[in-house]
DNA sequence: ATGAAAGCGCTAACAG
DNA sequence: CTGTTAGCGCTTTCAT
């Protein structure tokens, strides 16, 4: 490794002082001459010489980085959300770092731990909850906000989207479909409001309409929880025409094989529907019935508001915000996997 | 903002001064007693201290953080070698620091500068290969990769595949079909090696088979290009069979519905196949053929290399890898859209 | 218009 | 076993 140039070096070959150059880096140009400011900026040019932003973030307390936790960085809610506010904290000079926690609390613990190490300004977290003392420590000292994820926590934001209405508005639209029956495909809750929430929408679509719920809970890693909702599905569409509404867009991606390998024709034997808007609802036939999430808008809102605390220095420790939700609104996108013509 | 608790307050708390507590830190418990290491630790938890990251890269001279720059983070070849890349990175402690390019080099060169003053330990590019004088001049610094990129700068290794040789492979295998004609989608090359050596592939292929090369090039951004390629395929496939080979994932998923809305049998009077293989190839019917690239293996790989590096000090001085290429191979994905029965 | 000097929080000789 | 001291590269009063 060769010496890095440091801002010793630039003074010397311009014969100033550190300070002075210092100053031309922070572009106090009024109190230097131009003379002194050409020399610096051409030996600054010539040495290629890059403020070291550790000792820069070690004296001014403020790094430019902002972490986002989330669980799988290859989910297509994180990849959207991530793109989204990468999108609107870049212009505004932050770096963005992200990290996964697959799920683990102690792994989320190390993670946000080793961030607060690291000095990062900010917070956006895809929580499991099992840290929340931590978090709320950390809530004090910089911006922290949840998403997709509802935790009380003082001083926390959370971004979610309106999970309950959105599938109350799937189900019913399906239920009125004329399907007899609606299987709901879920996961294990694990305190994940989402989840709860989704599963809630279904339900109370079912009482409102007076059908009978039918729900299974299946395990992502385990490849026999789903092959008993293929065996439901095979046994119950033969009799009558029914409908399969997954609680997000992995598990139909995981499903879908199976259920058009049984044959039966979609919609009118067997209706499919899911929570999100997998990239490929569009180009399969018919097209898939579904809930987009407005994972930009959910980015963009997260970025500004983090730009917003940030820039205003202090307001965390004297503007505490107490607990603060932030709900946006998901679009139901009919397609023709759930058109049943009766 | 509440002050930051540092080393000197657990240094007071625990009556020693921050040498002891500065070896507590690095584990150096062999010399130290038993009491003083438990009443530090007992300080350090009550008080919830971090050691601030920032203060000990600036003296270190490493800290811990590898940042991959992109050119957009939620393509499916990004995501997937991000995440594989990250898997291998962090169980030894570094952290990941995601950036994107958007293929705009004054972008990228503004990116690496930051990053470069960020003092990350290492950086992984899928460069658009304006920039390489900055990070040849970088790479004498710390370890450098290029990703799905190939350019030749001193100290940089490449790590991509075999794109020619599988694009070729795809072709013949598309031509040995039967079909009569196979139109090659692809984009604007802009010095982007993978779009050279698909195209190239395919060529060689046509030329092997004796088949007059059919080429149309598009661009993302208008969409009328694709409205082109949509025409010619109209015309061409109702007087034979045809088939359609997209340069890349992105172009076929814009370009699948148009082409199934037309109405033609697939695979008996249309084929299709693609470079990359999406997440959703397996979804449609027929399946689609396409190339799988390994990116979990170049992921891993590239994390390993990185690792490697990082962990012998100074090695990036003292034996400057000149240039060095790293070659992985794809998968061809037989599907049944390409499936002409003759 | 410019510089000297005091740290920011931590590590690492070098003494005890 | 533990403390003293000198920086790492930069910003920021306070002088001049």
């Amino acid at each position: 490794m060769d010496k890095r140039v440091t801002i010793q070096d630039v003074a010397r070959h311009a014969g100033v002082s550190i300070t002075t150059v210092s100053r031309f880096l922070n572009e106090r140009y009024d109190s230097m001459s131009e003379a002194t400011r050409g020399r610096i900026e051409a030996v600054i040019k010539h040495l290629g010489y890059r403020p070291n932003a550790l000792a820069q973030g070690l004296k001014g307390n403020r790094t430019k980085m902002v972490a986002a936790v989330v669980v799988n960085m290859s989910y297509p809610f994180c990849v959207g959300f991530m793109k989204s506010l990468n999108q609107t904290l870049s212009p505004a000079g932050y770096h963005l770092f992200v990290s996964e926690t697959a799920g683990n609390p102690d792994r989320e613990r190390a993670i946000v731990q080793s961030l607060q190490a690291q000095r990062v300004d900010a917070m956006v977290l895809q929580t499991g909850g099992q840290n929340n003392d931590l978090l709320a420590a950390i809530a004090i000292q910089m911006p922290v906000i949840f998403v997709d994820r509802k935790y009380v926590v003082p001083g926390v934001t959370n971004v979610i989207t309106n999970n309950l209405e959105a599938s109350e508005q799937l189900a019913e639209h399906i239920l009125e479909q004329g399907y007899r029956r609606v299987l709901y495909v879920t996961e294990q809750e694990d305190g994940v409001h989402t989840r709860k929430e989704r599963l809630q929408g279904y339900l109370q679509a079912c009482h409102k309409l007076s059908f009978k719920p039918w729900v299974i809970t299946v395990d992502r890693d385990q490849d026999d929880t789903f092959d008993l909702v293929v065996k439901a599905v095979e046994d119950g569409a033969k009799k009558e025409p029914i409908a399969v509404y997954t609680g997000n867009g992995l598990l139909m991606m995981r499903l879908y094989p199976d259920l058009i390998r049984l044959g039966f024709q979609i919609p009118s034997q067997l209706g499919l529907a899911t929570f999100d808007q997998p990239d490929w609802s569009g180009l399969v036939q018919p097209s898939l019935t579904c809930v987009g999430q407005p994972v930009d808008t959910m980015g963009a809102l997260t970025g500004e508001m983090l730009l917003q605390r940030l820039s205003k220095p202090d307001e965390t420790a004297s503007a505490p915000v107490p607990f603060d939700v932030k709900t946006i609104a998901s679009t139901l996108v009919l397609g023709g996997s759930t058109r049943l013509h009766r």
